[in-house]
DNA sequence: CACAAAACCTATTGCACGGTAGCTTTGTGA
DNA sequence: TCACAAAGCTACCGTGCAATAGGTTTTGTG
């Protein structure tokens, strides 16, 4: 039924400890195995009923291992999801290098609709950022604070973006990078919304993509 | 903290009966004063903390009612939401005749950018349509149905205005209405959403009336 | 005024939840 | 090989939840 974010490498190259209280390079290979497993799992479950419809229990359950073992793992439901979206974060920047080097502002959207033809395989994903987000919007969410700030973020990279193009030349004088930003982005979620709600009538890649081309039409030099 | 929808008209004048199995026209003034406190209250609930995060006990409370009383007069939490977004959806098709009567494209565009102005003052109701909106695009959840209806009828609604105004010669002979349709409302619910994690940065009225004029330049005769 | 229905209550059921306490097992580095 | 920490378990606690059962009070109408 659903996108299964499969096989996450597991790094192994890597004997990196996940950053503990013990400053000890010990590690045990099946901890850190068990660890990934738990938050693929979990990253299913909350992208398909949200944090507050999540139970440990089913996570434990689909793990393989009993609630309180899985509370051995991450002290919270809390920390759990914490965990869930930090990891999306890393796997995300590393792929999408936006923000990281500034892209000319053309190069940086068209490589956002790449990134929205990229998503048509991954509904499982799209939509545990959907829910996710859409439940974030409440003060008292655990996920709110990470909600705000990676909006910021991705604002403000391709705010960059569009800047440097605005100043090499590439893009016109008189845009407003920030207001680019924010119905970019803004575009790209409404559309993955009414994507997953209705995938048979709203193709958001094309949608997306013929978007970014009119835009690029009106704010290029 | 929070915007108050207050005082829905009560109807007064409408001695219509809530459809019941009873026949009757009896009725019991309180029970209906009531039941409209109870929606207005469920309301802000499921607005705060969604579907899943709201409890039957916090609204009876705040209604001045036990939870059992509550469910005197919604047999489960289910059919409080669904009344709930019958309400709203009511409401809004009144405030807005938006598909009613198929305007001219422009200006079907323009009423909705002054509808994205008038929802400054109703962070409230942005919030509810934001948050459940976000939860049911889980497939299980009791208001998916709902929220494909409403974008289903969202986008006919601004399709036939734009088929109208091309059919008129208002807009030009090759645009693509559903696309339009669906980004229209893609760009507004995305800069909702932003607006809600952080209204000091982002004027999603502002921006969207911007995006509304920028397209409307395009797809102009 | 009687009576029937609506309004509303108390009490309770049954379940699912997150989290804690404290034990046993397992793997690994010295 | 042995000590020790990580891994994982069973058992349990307290709470909150939606919903039901069955009663009492309120209210409008004939």
């Amino acid at each position: 039924m659903d996108a299964q974010p499969k096989d996450l490498p597991t790094n192994p190259s890597t004997p990196t400890r996940t950053a503990r209280a013990r400053p000890r390079g010990r590690g045990y290979a099946s901890g850190d195995a068990r660890r990934t497993r738990i938050l693929n799992i979990a990253l299913q479950e909350f992208a398909e009923n949200g944090y507050r419809g999540t139970s440990l229990a089913r996570i434990a359950e689909r793990a393989e291992l009993t609630q309180a073992g899985l509370l051995h793992h991450f002290r919270s439901k809390q920390e759990l999801l914490v965990a869930v979206l930090d990891l999306r974060d890393r796997m995300d920047t590393e792929h999408l290098d936006l923000g990281v080097l500034p892209l000319g502002g053309a190069a940086a959207l068209d490589k956002l609709a790449e990134l929205a033809e990229h998503n048509r395989n991954i509904p499982g994903l799209v939509q545990l950022f959907t829910v996710l987000t859409g439940e974030a919007v409440t003060t008292d969410h655990p996920a709110h604070g990470w909600a705000q700030d990676r909006y910021a973020m991705l604002r403000s990279g391709i705010t960059a973006s569009l800047e440097a193009g605005r100043a090499s030349g590439e893009l016109r004088a008189d845009i407003d990078p920030p207001a680019v930003a924010a119905q970019v982005f803004a575009m790209m979620d409404g559309l993955q919304l009414q994507w997953l709600l209705d995938p048979e009538h709203v193709d958001m890649a094309t949608l997306f993509r013929d978007y970014v081309e009119h835009l690029l039409r009106r704010i290029r030099a």
